[in-house]
DNA sequence: GTTAATCATTTCAAGCTTGAAATTTCCAGC
DNA sequence: GCTGGAAATTTCAAGCTTGAAATGATTAAC
């Protein structure tokens, strides 16, 4: 139990006290917009991939489980935002593509969404969101092996 | 819609991913000891506040909702990790603790998972982890006003 | 062509989480 | 000492999330 690890410790609990915090930042927005911020999360990636992602990219680049995917996209279908359309070649594979009023929704919302987390990030200078994306970088390389 | 806040987006994605991927691993060790994140978050604060604390502190402290740790609390304390104890001079207010056995199972889990934060940490220089506080704690003071 | 292994997705139970609506208690002003 | 507002906690419905098990489909080895 070295002096480092007590900080690695503590460098640790602020990382998710402020994710955290932001995170509430960002529900609070949406929350005004009768949406979620995973339905939101969801939607994103599906701007992201225009064309369609399947559910096991999807969940993949939201870094959630399946079932959870599932769930989410099941709602959003539910509110007409996404389309389930199974694939021609292998008819296990789903795709998940947002629907022409979930692109105007996501759209709608992306811009405000951004301008939330422009304050939050506010604080930061140039130079810090540099050294901050330097370091999250090796932090995922190292966690993630 | 400009450049910074682009960039600015994009390093909130890479800090959520991150601090994602890392609540895996975490919940993927506490999992091999029949217990949960947000289980282990409680008693943790609990074990900083060894004489107790009120629901509220605790709920401020871990950043949830009062249903949230409500329900929580009641689960630890069906297990006998946790107790509560009214307060005498307020009869609104209960105090929460750690009973011998949840102080003991914590203590049990503490340095394993001390270990694996500083795993995830493995990569990062001492001058890293002291940026990234500086940083965040930069981030805290403008996203929480 | 069977068989077995693997893969993509869904289903399910259990637990987590929220925000809002009760409930009960305290406190301040009258 | 009432009374109204504020505070601490719980309750509740709805949605989120997980991990494991089930289902259905593909692929590779025989």
């Amino acid at each position: 139990m070295s002096a480092l690890s007590k900080r690695r410790l503590k460098v640790w609990v602020r990382l998710l006290g402020v994710t955290r915090a932001a995170e509430g930042e960002l529900r609070g927005f949406l929350r005004g917009h009768a949406t979620t911020l995973p339905r939101f999360d969801v939607m994103s990636a599906l701007w992201r991939r225009r064309c369609g992602v399947t559910m096991s990219e999807l969940s993949r680049m939201l870094l959630v489980s399946n079932g959870n995917a599932t769930a989410v996209v099941d709602r959003l279908e539910l509110d007409g935002l996404v389309r389930r359309t199974p694939s021609e070649a292998d008819r296990r594979t789903v795709f998940v593509a947002l629907t022409d009023a979930g692109l105007a929704a996501f759209e709608g919302l992306a811009a405000e969404h951004e301008a939330a987390v422009d304050r939050m990030f506010a604080g930061l200078t140039e130079g810090d969101l540099e050294m901050l994306t330097e370091v999250l970088k090796r932090m995922g390389k190292g966690g993630g092996a």
